[in-house]
RNA sequence: GCCUCCGUAGCUUAGUGGUAGAGUGAUCGGCUGUUAACCGAUUGGUCGUCGGUUCAAUCCCGACCGGGGGCG
């Protein structure tokens, strides 16, 4: 067994997920550190904030420093020193990234580095990358379509995360043996947004013989109402045995939602990105620390916060250090900021517990978007799109005024 | 005292005889399986002062003011 569940309470639930670096309670939020170091933060930083488990890419990792490296160095639970569970994600999400992918042929991704030298990047090279590196748990190489594309764009995305997926368990089971690994394999579901592929991919992994699922191609632009959507339907279809991952969800209210459809474990760089840009996560919201108003404010980033920072630092120093580029105003406002996502973590697990997860989650998200410096975040798409709308008239008003 | 170079946005500066751009700062916002200590928007200038030439001067000319360097 991999995973039990403990308590459930409605669709949200306690379990326990055990690995090779020990069991990890969910849900559980996970630190990103693609490089091989969660930004700013070193491997004892991430342990004594009490994360069990973080994930890095092993497709980044073998552009730099290589996978040989890391597998020299003992693999990269010694080389990166961290001691508790390493998920290792295969380099799908990279298909989005216009500065790496090529193109995308049923063989694998067809990649170039920063050179511009091209590699093909296959299931089984995901697979063997990730054995050698020696993570706790491998991520299968899937395609992610991006948001707003055509049905057959999404049909064929599909058919290729299934394809990949069977050819992953596949040449996995042989690296297993080949390397007495104990690694845990995970598919990803895709399917976007509407309700009939979720529904149809959701099917398919849950079908084949792996550890745990993830719920992929999320996040990356929809609504909040689809995401939701996408995330309801696709729990429904996969058993409640198994440990369900939701693929880079991190914002705290996102997080409070997921949890409450029955999602187990998340990643994300969402507190890690906004701590180094500025941004700190609190019950009320996220404020801006390297506004002017933060200046001269010696209280602590949040009041009632049992973090370092909290304990040590005010608004005041933060906002100094971040303006001007002092390091150490990247690591404070990053302690900050995983506190915090690992306190709410905590607390969710204590509702569901104790039976009033819903209860917790109203509470939480009226105080999120309650305070003066809190509101609703606006969606990504949306926004561009009012961007590319008032450049437009201002444009249309530009020309009109020459005339 | 003489010679010379230079005065353009808070700062560092580009530029042209048809009233000016950039970087940085400042203000605000965005970051959700990170090659991102990043990205975006906004703000910001009687082009040292006063005259002259010209249809038109930030640009050419003169004087003055301020500053750098050199010679005495």
């Amino acid at each position: 067994m991999t995973f039990e569940i403990l308590y459930e309470d409605g669709k949200a639930r306690v379990g326990k997920l055990y690995t090779e670096h020990g069991p990890v309670i969910t849900p559980f939020f996970m630190p990103v550190a693609s490089k091989g170091s969660v930004k700013a933060m070193e491997g004892a930083d991430i342990d004594i904030l009490g994360f069990e488990s973080i994930i890095s890419n092993s497709f980044i990792l073998s552009l730099s420093p290589g996978i040989d490296v890391v597998e020299g160095a003992g693999g990269i639970h010694k080389f990166m020193h961290f001691k508790k569970n390493i998920f290792t994600d295969s380099g799908g999400f990279q298909v989005l990234s216009k500065d790496f992918l090529i193109k995308k042929t049923d063989e694998g991704a067809l990649f170039k580095d920063q050179s511009g030298k091209k590699m093909i990047y296959t299931p089984e090279i995901a697979m063997k990358n990730q054995i050698r590196l020696g993570s706790d748990v491998a991520m299968t190489l899937d395609d992610v379509a991006h948001y707003g594309l055509s049905g057959k764009e999404y049909v064929d995305a599909i058919r290729r995360t299934h394809d990949w997926a069977r050819r992953s368990i596949i040449a996995h089971k042989e690296l297993k043996k080949e390397y007495d690994s104990k690694q845990l394999l995970f598919g990803i579901a895709q399917g976007g947004t509407r309700e009939e592929y979720r529904r149809f991919s959701t099917h398919k992994i849950n079908e084949m013989d792996f550890d745990g699922v993830a719920l992929g191609g999320l996040v990356i632009g929809e609504s909040r109402g689809e995401l939701m959507g996408a995330i309801a339907e696709s729990v429904k279809h996969f058993d409640d045995h198994k440990v369900r991952y939701l693929m880079g969800l991190g914002s705290p209210p996102d997080v409070v939602r997921a949890v409450g459809e029955g999602v187990d474990c998340f990643d994300s760089i969402y507190p890690t990105s906004n701590a180094r840009h500025g941004s700190m996560l609190t019950r009320k919201g996220r404020f801006m620390i390297k506004k002017v108003a933060y200046k001269n404010d010696h209280g602590p980033i949040e009041e009632g916060c049992k973090c370092e920072t909290c304990k040590n630092y005010s608004r005041a120093y933060l906002h100094h250090l971040l303006r001007t580029h002092e390091l150490l105003g990247y690591k404070l406002a990053t302690i900050h900021n995983l506190h915090f996502m690992n306190n709410l973590i905590h607390e969710l697990r204590d509702a569901i517990k104790k039976g009033r997860y819903k209860e917790y989650a109203e509470d939480f998200l009226k105080d999120y978007f309650s305070g003066k410096e809190a509101k609703e975040f606006s969606n990504n798409v949306q926004q561009k799109y009012m961007e590319k709308l008032r450049k437009e008239q201002a444009k249309i008003f530009l020309d009109w005024k020459g005339e």
